[in-house]
DNA sequence: TAATAAACGAGACGGTACGTCCTGTCTTCCG
DNA sequence: CGGAAGACAGGACGTACCGTCTCGTTTATTA
């Protein structure tokens, strides 16, 4: 952003970052030793320690950088039909959650974070933060719409999207197919549904 | 259950996991060891690499002790009115994860099963069948009396109730008081409310 | 000795010891690491680290390995003409010193007891009291035969003997050969020649 | 000497001594690090590296700083008594090896040069060379005024006098005081006896 | 008096080794 | 024979330094 006070090396970080997500998917975030990604990195270890506190900053901020090509603002699309534009999200998401990459490092993050509250501070605000915005954002345009009740709890409605859906990603109760994605979106959606809306 | 074929020390047993139940919160999973649960349990650490598999699998079956009290059957209140019963029960399930012991050793198996395929299955048939099976009980016995909808995906419905809460808890975002339970409740039931049930 | 009452892995203490002999006459006592040993022992690092207590203390022992041949005790020559006895000595010591094995470790040795007092002590009571008994021994011998003053002061006489020997050695002032062996006897046996012994 | 023609920092130079010399003592030689030197001394590490080619140089510089007040010319002094000045002489050296900051700077340097021949080659020629001239100088003249035998090969006789003090002093097996330094004198002075000068 | 070039402090970098802790296996000995 | 005890090979931890390499910043002539 501002051009950086420190002499951080980029090609150290980028080799880092990249080292990380190579080694998760091929050894699993727990056998992903730091000393393993300085090795994979051409770095040394210090340089790992200088600027991350731990294993789980590391695939944190990995995480990011692999869904750092969205250049800035996060947008939902928005088609003026509130159901279609969540189900293709939620659809999307399903995909996006294939990628054995992107797999692999958010299962290690969440493993981190369920037991590292200080990391779980930092995904809050850095990862989860922005993508939550872009949802209310589009919840409050489908709102305004008529297409939710007027005093929706956005932020729950937001929590039944979403957490059943990451839930059984998480724990593989079940598959992450569009089948699961738009009942979801229905059921949540009749839970917020303006007075009187009945089919 | 029967009295074990083979010759294992029930004395063992119960040492280690007491010992992984207290270390678990002393110093946190991740800082658990196998070798420091051997020694604050006074057993040889081949006698647990004997039994479990895993460090998982210890903390596992610790969560299994802590819950065994309850003497086989679980049930969820029933009083007629389901809302009130689920409100009950979640309320009551927040005052459970406030328990330092088991919120700790909870993290510690979410974190595992995160990363660990094996022992999320163990952790599904285990653990979760049987509560989840309770739920279900629960839910049909409602949808019969016409307080759900008659076609209601019932697992989907247990999913918009647990599932939001075990992600509040598990990132720490946001407290878990009755509010929160009964929001969940009354937001969920709407979704799966019976034809023409609008107040 | 005794039958020893621990667990010890010989096989392991042989490794170690000959890796320490061979490293460090591969690359020198500074560049010796725990490590390295460990690495071409195939052997823990923490099982060296379990039986001795510095990098030090490995090589006073690889030291005393070389000398163990040996038998127990350690004796040297009498033929009745104590000044050819001990040339006969000192040159073949010179001789041993030329060993680039024993040289290198001794020198690592040297140069870790001028600096570490505990390793000093080790090193007087495990290497040097039972040659330096030896040694007086056959001076004792040689002051009943009437060779040396009956009251000379034998420990002086030694220190005179060899500490030159030595400190040419360690700095590299000057070559070992026999002629400085020979030179430094006599005139050792000058300075503690019986009364009216001048030639 | 000459007005340096490099823009060599004099108060850097002055530093880093100072600094080498404190922690040497404070932390002991094998603890001393350039990086605590360069810290301790608000010096740069390029600096160090830029002068010196090794910490062993550092801490033989700093020997020489230590005794650089003598200004110029070391000379021991000339009574016509030659056994009384060797013993004011070593007597006197005894007293300075007493002295913490020279012990453990010299112990040091002494352990860095039985391992470092490069370094030993330093110390012999800037070190030891000077005051061995000296020494040297004072017992010819012994020789000219008939206290030392006309052929007395006077390199040995230093050998005799000095080595077992160093090495006393280095493996500290036993106290350097005026009991020992006469002694060794004496010893010496018979060996090297002028013919027929026996008391 | 300004330009210029070296030495300087600071400290990041790729590395090596440290000494500790733990893993999972193996062996010994006790009850 | 199960279990307590603990040694073993191995490997990762997080730290300390190594020696090299930029960075700007003095500083001290030389133009």
């Amino acid at each position: 952003m501002s051009p950086d006070t420190t002499r951080r090396s980029d090609r150290s970080r980028r080799a880092v970052l990249a080292a990380a997500r190579d080694l998760v998917v091929e050894v699993g975030y727990p056998r992903l030793s730091i000393e393993a990604v300085a090795r994979h990195a051409g770095v040394g270890k210090q340089t790992i320690y200088r600027w991350w506190p731990s294993k789980g900053a590391v695939v944190l901020d990995a995480v990011r950088a692999l869904s750092e090509d969205e250049t800035g603002g996060i947008t939902l699309p928005d088609t003026g039909d509130l159901e279609a534009d969540l189900k293709t999200v939620l659809r999307a998401t399903a995909v996006e959650f294939g990628d054995p990459a992107l797999s692999a490092l958010l299962r290690g993050l969440y493993a981190e974070i369920a037991v590292d509250p200080e990391l779980a501070m930092l995904y809050r605000e850095q990862v989860d933060r922005p993508v939550t915005e872009a949802k209310l954002a589009r919840l409050r345009a489908g709102q305004r719409a008529g297409q939710l009740h007027p005093e929706a709890d956005l932020a729950l409605c937001l929590d039944l999207l979403y957490a059943p859906f990451v839930q059984r990603w998480l724990l593989r109760t079940g598959p992450l197919d569009a089948a699961f994605a738009d009942a979801l979106v229905e059921a949540t959606l009749r839970a917020f549904a303006p007075v009187g809306d009945v089919e």
